[in-house]
DNA sequence: ACACTTAGTTAGCTTTGCTAACAAAATATG
DNA sequence: CATATTTTGTTAGCAAAGCTAACTAAGTGT
């Protein structure tokens, strides 16, 4: 995709111009790199029976220690009904647990099992060892690009 | 996720462990990142009826030419059913037409008509605005950053 | 005490992925 | 030439995951 062909930028006068023409290219190039990546990087993984929306919840919830359903749900940019039901379908995995608050009796708490921590921690690193074998073979310079381009695209979706 | 601070020596004489380590984190991050990133850019656009698979495939007709579903269906990375429900409900909403082959009947063409290629720019566009501020207000060295690894994360897609 | 707000669930719809099974056309083989 | 195989796309039917609307239960506030 992206408009690789198209014009360049009459560089005719100051940097503003130029910088916002290379800020449009940036992002295009950026985002469609990012999709080819993410496709590339086959997410569910149907040996784990982890789903890509489960294992990235249970990540939040393994990472980030016991939260409400609501927090969960917005941490993963989803609507409380979906979250929902993908917790009761985790809970039946036996990945999570449901628990309630002691002093609101209307959340519900959830906690990641000791199995849905084994499983996280397995299914993300078959995740990643196709990718990591591909940047092992990567000059250093490219390496060094991409640890250097992590942070900052960390921090740009952050503000995003 | 981890290393606070992560600033890797680039040395010419890395050790191999020392090499497969920093490769193993940078795929975490990177991985990490490309999420975070996607999912702030909220990829399904109501306004103009194109959702995130839609306006993918779109461009890739858009931008590559009249292909073949089959060959469509290869880019996207979904199966031949997926595509040809996905081509007949983006036909449905005039942005694309089915063509047949002269000299193979059974192949489908798909062509994107004038509508699509319109609503595609808008949709684009309007997805990458949100970005292209981001990263308009960023310093040059890490917008440099960015252009860079944009190129090694392509590359590093293609071989995955 | 009664109205309002908040947290989560249930019900039901849509989209998008898949596999299995099929039809039609092209190609290979006897 | 006739038939078997392969290729291309479709249809049918299932499951996952997203949504909104409507509901229950529990806190809050006037």
């Amino acid at each position: 995709m992206s408009g690789a062909s198209d014009r360049e930028p009459t560089r005719a006068t100051e940097s503003p111009a130029r910088s916002n023409e290379s800020a449009a290219r940036v992002a295009d190039r950026l985002h469609s790199a990012a999709i080819q990546l993410l496709r590339g990087l086959r997410v569910t993984d149907r040996k784990s029976g982890l789903s890509g929306p489960r294992a990235s919840a249970l990540s939040v919830v393994v990472f980030g220690g016991p939260m409400t359903l609501g927090e969960l749900a917005a941490a993963e940019q989803v609507r409380p009904p979906t979250m929902s039901r993908l917790v009761t379908a985790m809970e039946e995995q036996g990945l999570l647990i449901r628990e309630g608050d002691s002093t609101d009796a209307r959340v519900v708490r959830v906690r990641a099992t000791a199995k849905g921590i084994r499983i996280l921690q397995a299914a993300r690193a078959r995740r990643l060892a196709s990718l990591q074998v591909v940047l092992e073979s990567l000059a250093p310079d490219d390496l060094q690009a991409l640890a250097t381009a992590s942070g900052v695209i960390e921090r740009v979706a952050r503000s995003l």
